[in-house]
DNA sequence: TGTACATCAGTGAACGCGCGTTCACTGATGTAC
DNA sequence: TGTACATCAGTGAACGCGCGTTCACTGATGTAC
């Protein structure tokens, strides 16, 4: 890691991981290449060589966000197949990754065309999608709707709610994660992703407490 | 506005209004005071008269916030009663009030200890509790646990599943709010609002389409 | 195994810029008498 | 109605700082022969 030598080695993966250290301690806002940099242990100019500017680093870091959180997704529906196991592992990854969450939902912070960026976004989008619409019923997984990706119309066959179910479920836990990870919610002590659980499960069909 | 008299007249008014439009532009981490100053018509030392800082000025603009969406949820309570309706209320005040609402849940960008900033959180957490305890049944309206605010444990006599209930809708209007502005829907084309009322709906007690 | 050369990663000095902050100031407004 | 004075809002010059960017450079690595 801190070999002396004039080649880093991996310097790329380096700064990315003094960026995630940078932004949980002071957000975005606050990133500059310099401090990167510093943290690396290599000189100022450095960061250019591999991300040209601070737009570049964080496209790859959300880049890197999407690819990780469609992995847990996906995982998760392996292991246990439940939708609302699906909601509970999105909220998860928001607060155990919550400099990659923060970057990911911030496109002005992105290089809006980046095809890498673009990719990982689909894969999570085509990950809760196929999870909405296997749960709604056992409808068609068509091409799926991601997030900013495609068409939005969709197949839409079997399963009629599909989109709405879907956009209830990521809206919900989306916004339980950006709730949480705010402070705005009374901090109850309890472990999110439990917390979580009990707010998903409002979504299923018998809930409410009338 | 504009009149060419040393006082300005409504100095703050202007600075915040100024702000409104810097981060409708460029997100809160590019707002600088001297940009204000400079938007505002007046000399780059102006601004901190009357915030003394960044964190004053965005303070003073989420206590707003808070006090404006507070005071819609009251009327929409007011109006029309549904619990739908005060969902997509919250979800209206997030796309027209853009600016307040990213600084609103930034509690990085704030005072930690500001006074008024504090009070408007709390009616507005106080707007969502009370809808929440109507809605899910009948029961006490009691010491609300509004954002970041109180004890969280609440009364909870009635409706067992009131804090639950509540919590969801919240997170889901916040959560599809939050995804809309980041352009992580797919572009409908339709109103942000009736598009969320459609998604609200899965939260009632005969959703789903299974 | 050895030498030559191209490529690539990181250096470090230099630059110009916009920022926040300070400070002595000046013009306007309000109040006391 | 008039004068004196205190208070407050905004000015403008000056400062020091961290930033991004540029550029000629140097050290390491890989490949051809």
């Amino acid at each position: 890691m801190a070999k002396p030598t004039y080649h880093h080695g991996d310097l790329r993966r380096a700064l990315m991981s003094a960026a995630v250290a940078s932004i949980e301690e002071a957000g975005p806002a606050a990133l500059s290449l310099r401090d990167l940099a510093r943290r690396a242990g290599v000189s100022h100019a450095a960061p250019a060589h591999h991300f040209g500017d601070k737009a570049g680093l964080l496209t790859a870091l959300a880049a890197e966000g999407y690819e990780l959180l469609a992995a847990d997704l996906v995982a998760s529906r392996a292991t246990n197949g439940s939708f609302l196991e699906l909601g509970v592992t999105y909220v998860r990854f928001a607060v155990s990754h919550r400099a990659h969450f923060e970057v990911m939902f911030r496109p002005d912070l992105h290089r809006p065309d980046d095809p890498d960026l673009a990719v990982a976004r689909r894969r999570t989008g085509d990950a809760l999608y196929a999870g909405a619409a296997e749960w709604s019923d056992a409808g068609p997984v068509g091409a799926g709707h991601g997030p900013a990706g495609a068409a939005g119309e969709g197949v839409r066959t079997a399963g009629e709610g599909v989109r709405e179910a879907g956009l209830a479920a990521w809206s919900l836990a989306h916004g339980f994660a950006a709730l949480w990870l705010s402070g705005s919610l009374p901090d109850s002590g309890t472990d999110p992703g439990d917390s979580a659980r009990a707010v998903l499960r409002q979504l299923e069909p018998g809930a409410e407490g009338a």
